[in-house]
DNA sequence: CTTTCGATGATCT
DNA sequence: GATCATCGAAAGG
């Protein structure tokens, strides 16, 4: 069953971890997501179509890729049907296949940091706004669903300043690849 | 170990 | 002019 981008981020993003991502053969498997809903204070999509988020309001199973900071890439994979503006942040991911490209690309050695963050992570796959609104289906990209069940942990998302109470970060179990650690169970 | 801060530019008020 | 779904180097304990 391939992933069906057509539910809602919560749960397009909880199932995207133990899935493989791949991007030009470049990639490995989702440990780090996010999810950001229509109707979510920190969404890129809360005020509605822009120059910079229209392909988060195009169809679902596409990609979504915007600049953060002046500096990095970061890639979503867009959720619901089309027009909503909902869309999942891929945020980490263990380095599988083309790890030398990747190291090449980020200009280090450590395995641990090649993928460990969405703008690392787009550096190490290459993503750039030339992948914005592409599909998820096609070559560049190749993602096989996960093959079993994860044990998946959750938790707040990082780095917004709206909506910090939600607990719509989701992670591999473990997995020494996440960009940090998730937090105690129990909210402060 | 933790915290702070500069880079760098589009987007929004 | 302020804010940013970030990263990495530097400074502090």
């Amino acid at each position: 069953m391939p992933v069906d981008f057509t539910a809602s981020p919560v749960q397009v993003a909880r199932a995207l971890i133990g899935a493989v991502l791949l991007v030009e053969g470049v990639g490995g498997v989702i440990v780090e997501t996010e999810a950001y809903d229509d109707t979510d204070p920190a969404s890129h999509s809360i005020g509605g179509p822009t120059a910079r988020n229209r392909s988060m309001f195009g169809p679902p199973g596409h990609a979504y890729v915007y600049r953060s900071y002046g500096l990095h890439w970061c890639l979503n994979f867009v959720c619901r049907e089309a027009g909503r503006g909902a869309a999942v942040l891929i945020r980490a991911i263990e380095p599988v296949q083309g790890v030398e490209q990747m190291r090449e690309r980020r200009g280090i050695d450590d395995e641990r940091l090649l993928c460990a963050g969405p703008g690392r992570l787009a550096q190490a796959l290459g993503i750039t706004d030339q992948h914005d609104g592409l599909p998820l289906g096609l070559p560049p990209f190749e993602l096989r669903p996960a093959s079993g069940a994860s044990e998946v942990q959750a938790g707040r998302r990082v780095g917004i300043s709206k909506a910090i109470d939600l607990p719509w970060r989701f992670g591999l179990a473990r997995s020494k690849f996440i960009s940090r650690p998730f937090s105690a169970p129990q909210p402060r």
